[in-house]
DNA sequence: CATGAATGAGGATTCATTCAT
DNA sequence: TATGAATGAATCCTCATTCAT
């Protein structure tokens, strides 16, 4: 088994102030993400990772309590690199038309996940399911924002349930990306599919238009 | 006396001839399959499913050549199981008038992702790469099934591209379906949710009708 | 938390750095060599040697990659201290009679095969065919020796082909050492034994002269 | 590890003299003794055994009490097999001249040797050291057998310590084969091999006529 | 007598983690 | 702080052997 998880007792370690530890967090965390991308979780020891890094094992656990926390912080800047992406992707959509506002969330979502899909994956084999927060959190919060952007188009779309559509959107649009990308990922540059992705979107959100 | 000696990886396994193996091999699978979705991949290890089952460790491996071969066998039943559930789902489509049909499918698809859905996720954590085969081919002829059921409903429903909507439809609806299950299953029986799914795939099949 | 994983198998392992690590090392190959010697290759585990050691299995394989490994180490030990003894055994005989000669070459691989003749036999026993390579390799270079010996003695001792002449009596006098040591150890230390070795090696090169 | 030994406990199993259990039992030592000449020790579980022997495991202890006993009767067997190759090639040496008896004495070891020299060496792995006795015992007949070979001719070949002189022949002989053998298996058939053989034992009786 | 399912002690190996230097 | 040698619990898997049928 990768990781035993034998403690509960969360220990807390220095948080790097200084830009030398930095550089050192850095370079670990980069060098799990690397390994656990390119060789999956079981080959992400932290033996390894010390290794790669250039640092070693002792070093490693001065700034992370254990394994779990690594992989944590790991999870912690994927999102936030993720949520850059997406924001970034999805700037100045307010004065746009439908359609166009529609093609733009298509490729901010695709962009989204193809921000390192095999480090995504990875994350998801191996943290336990209490470590999902931060990830899940996101995911919340990336509903809310399709949510508020559905809302903040007014009449032009006007939908009983903005929230639960938003829902049905970002968790449909995802899983298919996800599997898309575990299965086929090549196809993710299919022009058809990014007009497949469209017309679920746009029938999705005139068909809730009406009743919800 | 001599030494252990590595030995080249002999796979197959006495498949049992009497019907007392046959009982042995579905505790086991049966053990393994209940750690696997109330605890998770890393608790299912070998000797505990032995345990559960209540037989020895070497009987486990009189009819698993390793963990692997226990863990892919459960995914086949898995996904045996699943394709039953579909399949009893989905029974006398033919006659009903499209939203029933939608209304079927949906919840057909529902019930599917039900089956066992923390099984399902340890699976999917478990099972190296080149083991998903089985699960693999299992969406791919979920797809194909729905895609030849559009193609079924002839004029009434004519799509330019049947197997691409399928795909958008079979993998948005599975991604959807299991981000909910993970996140908040309860709400999986919410009649909104399915209200929600069902204009996704009304919606999704009128905008695909024009354009592909 | 994920799968376990059966991986590639990477041989190498750290080399010691520190002096601390050699003495480790030293420990290890010291104990396993001497179970080996005493109780044969089917005591020697890797627990057991590690165990001998005072070390904990953990450190063990910090330094030999598999137990293979650690045999192979031992052999290597072994046959370079065989080498030292044949050579410390061999010096100054260039200037000596070929009586005298033949009597320094007997004591010579006697006192080699005395070396550590347990260990020698478990060492055979135990590793692969594959990897008797260091062994092999240093029984024909004593052939060799022994070969260029006989050469260098000139027309004092005209052999016909004395590669073979070395090859039979090296093989010869080790196998009747070898299974004396055996079967009669004590029966090494007979006078009457190494004058008949005496014999044969004389003899043998007497009657190889003329026809080869 | 492959033999634990775990007992002491001599139990002796039934002795077949009805013909079917004959059968069975040579089905039995057939079997190991290919797995032991083929793939060596290690390979010659006792499952293993009765799989190719078509017998039940059941049925194989049956007959053995344990592993070392079926390895003690497969030496058994290959050693009375030796003899019988020994014998045979031997007979009618009474009258013959010194070296053309020479010449059937090594053509006769060889033929010994030659009788399943992967089985006699892993034979030789496999056995635990308290039960090489068969094979030992043999081995001392051999050379009583020399010995009075010696003895036998009388005044032509008037040697002070015959046992001696046949101990250091068939040892020396046997060592070389064996050798031989395993590193240069073909090399026995090289017509130059058996005349330095024969002059190594020439040479030796010769030498050994005068001072022993 | 034969069968073969079941047993479980034992062996090799890994890897997260600690701690003396 | 950094290092890396050392630890040992935990894991997978094998195989000689037993015994109910």
């Amino acid at each position: 088994m990768a990781a035993p998880a034998r403690k509960k007792p969360v220990k807390r370690r220095r948080s790097p102030i200084q830009s030398r530890g930095q550089v050192t967090v850095d370079a670990i965390v980069e060098a799990a993400a690397q390994i656990l991308a390119k060789k999956g979780p079981a080959a992400a020891t932290t033996n390894a990772v010390a290794a790669r890094a250039g640092v070693s094992i002792g070093t490693l656990y001065q700034y992370f309590a254990d394994r779990e926390a690594l992989l944590r912080e790991i999870g912690r800047r994927h999102v936030a690199e993720m949520q850059a992406v997406l924001a970034g992707a999805l700037t100045g959509m307010e004065g746009l038309a439908l359609p166009a506002a529609v093609d733009r969330l298509v490729s901010a979502i695709v962009a989204m996940h193809r921000v390192a899909p095999r480090l995504h994956q990875a994350l998801h084999q191996s943290l336990a399911r209490d470590h999902l927060d931060t990830i899940d959190a996101f995911e919340v919060a990336v509903e809310a924002m399709v949510a508020s952007a559905l809302v903040g188009r007014g009449d032009d779309l006007d939908l009983p349930h903005p929230e639960l559509t938003a829902t049905v959107l970002v968790r449909g649009l995802g899983g298919l990306i996800r599997t898309t990308l575990r299965r086929e990922p090549e196809r993710l540059d299919d022009p058809a599919l990014a007009l497949a992705m469209r017309a679920m979107i746009l029938g999705t959100l005139g068909e809730s238009r009406r009743k919800g």
